[in-house]
DNA sequence: GCGCCCGTCGCGG
DNA sequence: CCGCGACGGGCGC
């Protein structure tokens, strides 16, 4: 289910199901290309929920092969953590797909892609 | 119900 | 470069 509201003066889409808003998410993280990452923030912005929901339901993302959550990454760069498998295989997916990082480990700028202009 | 957890963010110092 | 408060909703008791 899927409901479309007036927060303020900004038109939002809201899951009231946790777990359809666990789909859309998956969805829009199959968007990202191959070598660019994206943030939870981002994905939480677009779908008008918080970047810590986004967050929980990649943690429960079983589909590692169809959804890569491992390219959502902190807005900051830094590289966010990756459930049980834990951060360094996150790293090294990311290195996989020739992505930059930089010597303090964070993605760079230039990496990020931006979903909105995907769906355009 | 309440408290705690979570793979966050953005601002202020 | 921290520290901190707010964020939404599931889950166990």
């Amino acid at each position: 289910m899927l409901v479309i509201e007036k927060r303020g003066d900004r038109i939002v889409a809201r899951f009231p199901k946790y777990r359809d808003l666990c789909l859309a998410v998956y969805v829009l993280v199959q968007l990202i290309p191959l070598g660019r990452v994206t943030s939870y923030g981002e994905i939480a912005r677009l779908l008008g929920t918080s970047p810590r929901l986004v967050a929980k339901c990649l943690s429960e993302n079983k589909d590692l092969v169809v959804v890569p959550c491992h390219r959502v990454v902190y807005s900051t760069g830094d590289l966010g953590g990756y459930g049980g498998l834990g951060p360094e295989f996150k790293k090294k997916l990311l290195a996989l797909e020739g992505v930059e990082l930089d010597g303090r480990g964070r993605v760079s700028r230039n990496s990020f892609a931006s979903l909105k202009w995907l769906l355009e």
